[in-house]
DNA sequence: CTGAAAGCGCTAACAC
DNA sequence: GTGTTAGCGCTTTCAG
């Protein structure tokens, strides 16, 4: 049917110039053809379909890529992709992103600075129309995300977000969550409130930590930084601080930790000093991991919406790629408290 | 210092020509010196690198792509990115291609086979070097994969793999986790053990359930077809099952789950019904979830090694696309059992 | 409605 | 050691 397909090895990809010698017909004429145009009969357009499907045409995209000077690619980058919170922003990223015909790479930085810097430096040579990305917490200069500026290609930040850095961002209300869930330890009758603060380099944390302030002056509560210990939030980091604020003269009753994984090894470590939560003390955690609705007692959170804040960053993106979209804003999504067990001293 | 650039917008990326206009030398130069080819003279090969670092320059490989015919990329997709089991394969997989210089695309079919039929199409479409899959539970046709195989692209299928395409696998030792877990629970003591079995064309499933029915046997139990619920192993189909073993006449004093989700809202179920877990009845899943282990009573299951699993998929494609490896091999990773609470009648 | 031709940015065989 | 040249496969003016 097609003679000179005899030479050819199964391997060789068509290209629509093997299309157009079928149907000795120029490789314009498919092309157009290819991508609708209208300017292209009906016939035509018919006959091209046909022979590119028996013939397994599939377009290159590396080429049209080049000659359009754009990817169709938008990159994420996060500390771990392994994370709930990170792998569902991740998720709803690829929704939106695919449903616009985008490719989503991802590469993931560990929170190492250095990590960082040459991923965002391999986006760029791979020219991603855009970039999402959640910084490492060791990162601490940004020359690598400035480029991004200066050369007009669109950059999201979520969740760990620079100040400094004019351009899109979506966090989640921080300050408000940890305000509103201090609060709530206040109101439950807890007395003496600890709080277990992230690295103060990330506005999450700063914010986290600002909140619960704010909710201790706005109750007439003084503020001990003795109560304070900032961390990196790893199990281990949670199981050492509760030790040491069980260990103070005057220990705290309650704590407000900056994410669940913390709230949770401490909580193990002051139940198993024998000490009842909640009745004799409360504990709450941040990001309403998976594990805090199912552990025993159940922990008390803030939820940040995760995928939705994935798809909103996919679309904020697509907006400055596509309508070319000047001006920036920065979403702050509503954080949601989920009141549970482990502060529930008032039935 | 560089005259022309002066006509140039921001935007203008500097290509090799740029680079070789300013030192009047050739294109074909730079990139030779940019490749660190030896046949470049170091004086030139360090102009070259000095110019093209304060033109900002960074190589185009979507240009490269192109002219190697070689995306450099290799492509992922799984049923949902935010599976604790999937992230974690990804970020196994993401780890040993960065070091590789490869990039990852990623792409979720949510366990839908039209969408993974139209990524699969889109990922040959950018020419991805090769593709790491692990099928969605709908699946059932297989062309959109066997192209793989026509054209000679790597394939690897992970964890959900299908049986009639011959190429790299990797799995885990599936029948061997449900085997001994379920010896265990005999070992326990427990005489009625059910089974929550996961959907049948997947042959992770169907393993799952032959190794409980071998530990049956081994032991001299006879197999029990209303001890056995076939689902798709969401947290709702776990208390659907629990519900429907409790109310039999004689029901079980045991589960096997085929996922931690079904043992987790099966064990909530049990225990509201005033049943005592693991005295009156014993309950283990399969996959250890981070939950598992955290909840209470922490429950017995079987661990996948997921970041491994990617690493190695990951290796075993960057084989086939760099050393043509032509061999298929199918690896079968072994999985650990983890003894916790939930079915520890037996101290 | 269709074709010819130029070029996206890079690489590599071939010259010298 | 360096330059010349010819593409990779596609899109898109411009011409007819």
């Amino acid at each position: 049917m097609f003679p000179h397909c005899l030479k050819m090895h199964k391997k060789i990809e068509p290209t629509i110039h093997d299309i157009a010698r079928e149907l000795k017909i120029s490789a314009s004429t498919v092309s157009r053809a290819l991508q609708n145009n209208p300017r292209i009969s009906q016939k035509t357009r018919e006959k091209i379909a046909l022979i590119a499907e028996t013939m397994g045409y599939r377009p290159n995209s590396m080429a049209s890529n080049l000659r359009n000077k754009k990817s169709n690619t938008i990159g994420i980058v996060v500390p771990l992709i392994n994370r709930y919170f990170f792998a569902s922003v991740i998720s709803g990223v690829e929704e939106v992103a695919f449903k616009a015909g985008y490719n989503v790479v991802i590469s993931q930085s560990n929170d190492l600075a250095d990590k960082e810097i040459s991923i965002v430096h391999s986006m760029l040579a791979n020219r991603v129309d855009g970039l999402i990305i959640s910084i490492a917490m060791q990162t601490t200069t940004f020359d690598h995300l400035k480029i991004f500026r200066k050369k007009n290609i669109p950059l999201v930040f979520f969740d760990r977000v620079v100040p400094e850095i004019e351009t899109n961002k979506i966090v989640v209300d921080d300050f408000m969550g940890a305000f509103r869930i201090t609060q709530h330890l206040i109101d439950q009758g807890y007395q003496r409130i600890g709080h277990m603060a992230g690295p103060q380099n990330l506005t999450t944390y700063q914010d986290r930590k600002k909140g619960y302030m704010e909710a201790l002056a706005k109750n007439g509560v003084a503020y001990d930084d003795s109560l304070v210990v900032t961390n990196s939030l790893t199990l281990e980091d949670g199981e050492k601080a509760a030790q040491y604020f069980m260990g103070l003269p005057d220990p705290p009753d309650a704590l407000f930790c900056s994410n669940d994984t913390t709230a949770l090894s401490a909580m193990i470590y002051v139940r198993d000093k024998g000490i009842r939560i909640p009745e004799d003390f409360g504990i709450v955690g941040f990001s309403n991991e998976p594990f805090s609705r199912v552990v025993t007692p159940s922990i008390s959170t803030i939820a940040q919406p995760a995928f939705l804040m994935g798809q909103k960053a996919a679309e904020l993106i697509l907006n400055q790629i596509e309508h070319k979209e000047k001006t920036f804003k920065t979403l702050v999504l509503p954080s949601e408290m989920i009141l549970r067990e482990s502060s529930a001293r008032r039935k």
